[in-house]
DNA sequence: TTTTCTCTGTGCGTTAACACACATACGGTG
DNA sequence: CACCGTATGTGTGTTAACGCACAGAGAAAA
């Protein structure tokens, strides 16, 4: 079913573009397909291409030297991912892995560097992305801090439902645990206690949003600030 | 004594441009002078100039609805403060505070702007700089998530000691407490811990480095990740 | 159907950090 | 010097999250 509207997801990033800048980057953008899990760039690896996603989203995670993790960013159809690669580092110290399984555009670096390079509306676009990612990764380290398991649970549905465009999402507890930072029973206690309040349900990796009002309401501020900003950024 | 070495004190990313870009700006760069506290960016407030720190040194900071607040980043003579000018968001949603009195460069917006649209090692300084503070931004979210205050103040106090370039810190528990997003019995108990351990050494708000090797061996690994990434970025 | 694997539920003891409440100590000012 | 404001020390009780251990429940494979 995702295939039968193709036509109409886009990358947001990439609409944005004037048709001039579109038409340069038509012939040198690919389809790739990425899976659930799939690891897009490791931590200080060479990177390649730039992604612009657009049914699938990625998360920007840090690996800790004992093996616990966090995530810093989340990547939907609203961003790219890579990017290090007009920065000016090649490499960035973390990991992007595929949160949800879908479809993305690639470019290769050096395609994206001329027309990046050119210092029209595809470097504005991609420098006010990246500012928003910067106030998406300080929130997140001001909410890690600061805020609870069961808010940062709520924020995090909301920011995945947001990147998914639907209520239905695919994950065990196990896997949003890594990406919270938090132990996997903290995760299934806090998803318990939304459950009950009947704002989501589910079973084995299979999580639904029953009541995004609700989530609304309990989620800390840190949401809708990355959300707003990213607006102000982007329109 | 501060202004003795005044003319040997340069703000590093400054000095990286070439000779042709620093004549350029050198006429455009106004000296000012901070005191601790002093607030140059509000949160949403409009920014006029970027600062180049030379000696003093300025935290970035968000502060909640309710008044809690959390640093995310720490810039120094090893960066530039008002990164939205150049990224194209004009504000940012967050506060740029003085931790360390003492003395930048400043720099109008506009002025700013036309040397960075030539697109030349102006702008590729800047945003190499961007990358690195990405970093370490990411990695105050991750250190935030997953290590002790004890080992935040250790990471705390190696950044600020490589900051001011002294063992001598001015500032107090309450102070830190709000850059750690900690309790202020917090901070004096792990700063009480330090001390037993002659790492450090303390009096009313002066605090003393004195063994900066065993910080270094007792701190978490992000300390020496965002290092090492700054100086792979910049040399 | 049975087995096996993965995911979720739950209990228990432990710990880090919290909130609040004061006590004490330093150091500048009158 | 005495005073007072600010900084630090400390105790008590509470809570969120941890680590570990294992039980139960689906789902997929045999």
């Amino acid at each position: 079913m995702v295939a039968s509207h193709e036509h109409v997801i886009e990358n947001r990033l990439l609409s944005k573009l004037p048709p001039e800048v579109r038409e340069r980057l038509r012939p040198q953008l690919e389809t790739v397909k990425f899976s659930l899990g799939q690891v897009i760039y490791e931590s200080g690896g060479r990177m390649k291409h730039v992604y612009f996603p657009t049914t699938s989203h990625i998360s920007l995670l840090y690996t800790m030297i004992d093996g616990s993790t966090a995530e810093m960013g989340l990547v939907g159809n609203e961003g790219v991912v890579g990017i290090a690669l007009f920065m000016g580092g090649e490499t960035t110290p973390n990991r992007a892995m595929v949160q949800g399984a879908g479809v993305a555009f690639r470019l290769k670096a050096k395609g994206m560097l001329d027309e990046f390079k050119r210092g029209g509306e595809f470097q504005h676009v991609m420098l006010r992305y990246t500012q928003a990612l910067i106030t998406q990764i300080s929130q997140t380290a001001v909410c890690n801090r600061l805020h609870s398991v069961e808010q940062r649970l709520c924020r995090w549905l909301l920011m995945t439902r947001d990147r998914t465009g639907s209520d239905e999402l695919q994950m065990t507890h196990e896997f949003i645990s890594n990406m919270l930072g938090v132990r996997r029973e903290g995760v299934t206690l806090a998803a318990k206690r939304l459950q009950e309040l009947g704002m989501i349900s589910y079973v084995r990796g299979h999580i639904i949003i029953l009541d995004r009002q609700q989530l609304l309401e309990r989620v800390c501020e840190c949401y809708q600030v990355v959300k707003d900003e990213h607006k102000r950024l982007l329109g």
